[in-house]
DNA sequence: CACAAAAAAATGGCATGCCATTTTCCGGGT
DNA sequence: ACCCGGAAAATGGCATGCCATTTTTTTGTG
């Protein structure tokens, strides 16, 4: 491997992001709960780097909202309420409906075939009962779209909020009723591409993002309750 | 004022914060142009703090995507091309177009009457000439209707991507004709806001802001040509 | 003079130490 | 037992210094 410094995607390029991409991924996963403290001195030692870089990767997770950082009282995880999964959800719902839009009018058939591809493929594991391997399709496909839109912007945007929706672990749980209609949402998203309908497009997919909202609202609530 | 815990306003918080403020500022107003480095020792000393606050500033600096910092090789202030506002205004359109809905939804007589307060403000301004002033309330108006969305989520996007599309001051130089145009875009949101419809609200303000987005990319280019 | 190599300067990344503020804990008074 | 006040510990904010990498300047050679 030559030492290219060409490669833009790199993480862990510094050692401040190093330390975010961990902490972002411990957030997710949960395994930092929601009030849990952050302790620079602590995370410092346990990771084995000074406390400089750390600050300043949790300087960049409450950029993210993921924590909130009060002056002399150092870093909370952030807490995820149903409501707030609703808030995030309704624009993300947008931000998904603009890139299903902007990808429609820009629909090329190479675009499509792999739309197809992907798309016939969470159908397989749909119809076999292979949940997690539908679940990872089906973020391939969003990601597909958002990717697709060419508009560097969205998928900034879009990127850092679903870094906050994506906070647990539920969307497998998911009940049987809604996956069937979420399945035929992303049917209905197919056809409109197949039509070159982009208005039809951006309807569809912002409803089927605004009823993931729901659910997963639903889904938080319950949790929470029990 | 209500006791939000999301007011952010707060000046004189943490003395990184206040040098992003002032980075921020800089980009912002041009003092500080595209492709400028930024070198952490000058503005240590310039700003009489140590590099370890400026480090940190720019490190948020660089997620709301006004510079770039490339290992090793320090930090420059980001470029701004004509395309990139289009595609700014195309993600700013679809938030804004949001926050209208979600506004009509929840329309209550207080916020009409505000509202019909700022617009007519704002006709008198631009009906006696007052440039200026009638640019300050069409900002006003647009922040009131994103603030009185009542999703934070949806607040904070909108802010950060706003940083970015204020750089210049670009604004105050409009033709005459589009001036009419997007007054007349006013009056339609208005007039959906008195009907309450948020569909006819959304589109009108996504269509205002996509014209405001091109009309800005035209300044830009213009500019960037001369 | 052109060009390349090497030295020097610039610059950023990180570690560490000190100070300010906050939080925790503990003892005395009621 | 409870509350209050102050000391001690915890914790974060910032300054400074050292090292690695990059950029610029200098120097040597054809």
């Amino acid at each position: 491997m030559s030492k290219g410094p060409d490669t833009k995607s790199e993480h862990a390029t510094t050692g401040a992001e190093h330390v975010a991409a961990i902490l972002r991924d411990r957030i997710v996963k949960g395994e930092l709960a929601p009030l849990d403290r952050i302790v620079e001195r602590r995370l410092s030692a346990e990771l084995m780097v000074s406390r400089t870089p750390i600050r300043e990767a949790l300087k960049l997770l409450e950029a993210d909202g993921l924590i909130e950082i009060n002056l002399h009282r150092g870093a909370l995880v952030s807490e995820y309420r149903p409501e707030e999964a609703l808030l995030l959800f309704d624009v993300i719902a947008s931000l998904e409906a603009l890139a299903a839009r902007r990808v429609t009018e820009t629909m090329t058939a190479d675009v499509l075939r792999q739309l197809e591809d992907l798309h016939g493929t969470m159908l397989d594991h749909h119809r076999a009962g292979r949940t997690n391997d539908y679940f990872d399709m089906n973020t391939v496909i969003h990601d597909f779209i958002i990717k697709s839109c060419a508009n560097p912007v969205l998928i900034a945007t879009h990127q850092r909020l679903m870094i906050r929706a994506r906070r647990g672990r539920f969307l497998a749980i998911m009940k049987p009723e809604r996956l069937e209609q979420a399945v035929t949402e992303h049917e209905d998203l197919m056809q409109a591409f197949r039509n070159g309908n982009a208005q039809q497009a951006s309807e569809v997919w912002e409803t089927h993002l605004r009823h993931t909202g729901e659910t997963i609202t639903e889904v938080l609530t319950s949790q929470s309750v029990s």
